[in-house]
DNA sequence: CCCTGCAACTTGAACGATCCAATGATGCAC
DNA sequence: GTGCATCATTGGATCGTTCAAGTTGCAGGG
């Protein structure tokens, strides 16, 4: 087993202080250049790393940030977390921070869970997703003072935080105009009952667009809740019409899937970009997710290494995966 | 903002020393019964949590594993990670540990992300996923004196570090059954090339249940890497043969829904249960996740808590998923 | 009565880093 | 040669916790 490497035994090595390694490490233009290479050398020579503990005592920086991880709620859209996840543990190991996880019931155990890591590992912030209107955590968390950013967007005041999000509407928007493209003039929408901002958002990318191509999108829409059996229940409803839709644009995958196996034809795109998309070829509307990762991360730690002032937005654009369904 | 709670605010408040309230924290059966409940009430009403920055600095345990999250790989089985991140996390913060991400790319830069980590910060153990023949991390970790769990055993030497697994040929040869109780004979195989651990275990208990049924598996089988189209050739090139299988057991999901898409029948069994499985309605091998993850915990912090002697190796029982494809 | 032993609690030091104030070295002008 | 400003470098204190050693009070044996 090694030696356990310090600070003090590096200032040893390279005969000066341990102030002067620690100014090497942290303020380097204030040491001659000859001694911050002498100690620089030493710190190779030893593989010496410091201490975050000790750093976090006394700086009260953990160069730690939390995420949740969330049960895979219905098994389809666990894959975006993943990505994104992985996304953040890239970009954050880069900016100099390690990601920490955890569980949560519900936005009451959650905001608990903040103040218990908050408390035994002072954590420097939060990356939080799938914010829904009035969130309360994003209230505690301002309150408190503790720096976070979400992944989507405070639909009810957009300026309230910093926030990196994904352009919804422009992604239906691009589904649409391909199947106005390819020749569908009734194109339906299947999404989520009225009153989620993604949800919304993704419906008036449709309708935006149908109108934009002089095409009527009244009684064109339903709305469930995510799953594939509802996706398929809205469909058929659909398709039941007298001038029934050719073309369907949908707000997830799951819905997606459930209206091609109603028989939604092959022009059917989903949302998401999801494995099971992949697998099967639907086409599908892809979140730059290590893009928005990446971002998230800036935002954060552009926070905690500067200046603390304002709040900062960013929308990425999503892209669409044309595959065998349009 | 609230004022910071140490354990010397707490032993004020209570009346006694630091160490006392340590004492009430750390080792509660050497404090007298009264001083033990004013103390607790103390650390109740002052809602304090222990630093554990501070704590590791003394006793040099950090409460933190660390797993490594992929990148997704081939997009499909990237799920089962998530699922079992989740239940890692889940059952780590019920022993009072948290869960670090890191990323890597290779095995060597996973070493050196390991120095990394246990050198700044002070990481208790890892939680390895994925092992294969003679992995190099296995032996770093052990040579080093780190303790680690791997979700996979080592096919090596089975008693060389401790494990949780699960068992593969088990779930395949349900499969296998399941496919001869619903009066197939001739059942095809598709899996990885021989070599890997894990596939070469899942085509065994395919191979053992066809003879303990007098049925000849030879030439039944067909390796290949995993993936959709690699599934789909395999399957057609059972299904050329003269007397050609009516039913097909998968190593993975992937390959499975390659065989389906191959026109291999109705009778297709995968394995891993993931969201694709669910969405299609393909019967799979399910694994315990949550399970697992919790008894990888478990063995980590038995270790960590007790005494660190010997290693431990768990085998947890698949399920088998009936849905329409079986 | 003193000593021993034990239980319950207190005090001082240490972990490894950074902050702060003070010291030493250097150059330059007078 | 002395005074002074400037800057690199040094030593000591500190963060919050636990470990090791020490103090106190009390019961029981000789």
């Amino acid at each position: 087993m090694a030696e356990k490497v310090t600070i003090a035994t590096v200032a040893h090595h390279a005969r000066v202080s341990r102030q002067t390694v620690s100014n090497v490490l942290n303020s380097p233009h204030i040491v001659r250049e000859e001694t911050r290479r002498r100690v620089e050398e030493a710190i190779a020579a030893l593989g010496y790393r410091a201490n975050q503990a000790a750093r976090q005592m006394r700086t009260g920086r953990s160069h730690l940030l939390a995420v949740r991880i969330e049960p895979t709620r219905d098994g389809i859209n666990g894959s975006v977390l993943d990505r994104f996840l992985h996304g953040l543990t890239f970009a954050a190991a880069a900016a100099g921070y390690r990601v920490m996880l955890y569980t949560a019931d519900g936005d009451g155990d959650e905001i608990k869970t903040f103040d218990d890591l908050l408390a035994s590992y002072d954590l420097d912030g939060f990356v939080l997703t799938g914010t829904d209107h009035g969130d309360v955590r994003t209230f505690w968390l301002a309150e408190h003072g503790v720096p976070f950013v979400t992944f989507g967007r405070p639909w009810d005041a957009p300026e309230r935080h910093s926030w990196v999000d994904v352009d919804n509407a422009a992604g239906t928007a691009q589904a649409t105009r391909r199947l106005i493209e390819t020749g569908h003039r009734r194109i339906g929408f299947i999404g989520w009952p009225a009153g989620s901002g993604v949800g919304d958002d993704r419906r008036d990318g449709w309708q935006r667009t149908m109108k934009a191509h002089d095409l009527d999108p009244a009684g064109l829409d339903r709305g469930a809740d995510d799953g594939i059996p509802q996706g398929a229940e809205c469909a058929r409803d659909l398709l039941a019409m007298p001038d029934a839709p050719t073309a369907f644009v949908c707000a997830s995958d799951s819905l997606a899937l459930g209206a091609l196996r109603a028989g939604g034809g092959s022009a059917v795109i989903g949302f998401d970009d999801t494995p099971v998309a992949q697998a099967i070829g639907l086409t599908s509307v892809s979140q730059p997710l290590p893009d928005a990762a990446a971002r998230c991360i800036d935002l954060l730690t552009d926070h905690l290494d500067g200046d603390p002032v304002g709040t900062t937005q960013v929308l990425l654009q999503p892209s669409l995966v044309v595959r065998t369904t349009a």
